[in-house]
DNA sequence: GCATTATCCTACTAAATTAATAGGGTAAGT
DNA sequence: ACTTACCCTATTAATTTAGTAGGATAATGC
């Protein structure tokens, strides 16, 4: 399952990415418009900051604003950093690998290798999506 | 995330349909080749019988098997009684839906839409997979 | 019919994760 | 100075997950 985190953190990029300008929007503005809690948000775009999406400015009329062009912004990312991993188990993640304990032979695994393409088709989706694509609809 | 339930239910249900006849296996035998926890094997394949997978026998010589051929268990049936819903977001569900409560318009959340192909592409890996495909690898 | 075997079933608990909340600190603008 | 709005840490509440405990029930074999 998605969580709220991941959730809200795609509304407020997609909510900054539809912005005419890329003027500061400050996060009451996001968190009013999108019905997102106020203090979960400001925590979500902080880290989304601090892993170079967003930039901010402080004092009256700051807020957050997008770094780059929304076309340029695979989905991948997005996911990578406020979801974690996209495969369903750590043993098949490209960027958060962990072994199983229970597991003796990983190629051998059943589950293994029906996730792995779980994982292909999964990825295809977010590298062949930016965050672009989310604000046109 | 796979929860460790479905990843043992698998595993499990692997374990039988590699078995060369459809004679009762008891858990605890699962249980030890697979390095599962007993208790907690006992309720998943519970759980597998109580929705038409598995069959069972009490007593000596008892256990666990297969209700059908390997080749007619599709994935998405097993994903769906252990793991729940296959796509990342209830709105989404086809078999599991709920509304967003957040969420006044479906058609234009960037979330929903994002998560709908997730979803397709998701299903086709299940609805192309099944027991059998697992038990050959 | 009695002992053994193995599933059946309910309830409980511990650990981890998620979703938030609280509250003050810091920097920018007027 | 004063206001605005982000910055940051810590804490808490709720939920889910993973596993445990302990006995009830049913089938088999002697």
């Amino acid at each position: 399952m998605l969580s709220k985190k991941t959730k809200y953190g795609i509304k407020a990029l997609t909510f900054l990415g539809r912005q005419e300008d890329n003027t500061p929007v400050a996060i009451a503005s996001i968190s009013k418009s999108e019905n997102i809690s106020l203090k979960f948000l400001e925590s979500i775009l902080l880290t989304l900051r601090k892993n170079g999406i967003l930039g901010s400015k402080k004092g009256k009329g700051g807020g957050y604003y997008l770094l780059k062009s929304p076309s340029e912004i695979p989905m991948t990312a997005i996911m990578r950093i406020l979801e974690g991993p996209i495969s369903m188990v750590p043993c098949v993640s490209l960027n958060f690998y962990e072994k199983c304990d229970d597991c003796p032979d990983e190629n051998a695994c059943a589950v293994h290798n029906l996730m792995m393409q779980v994982r292909d088709n999964t990825l295809d989706v977010f590298r062949n999506t930016s965050l672009a694509d989310l604000c046109n609809c």
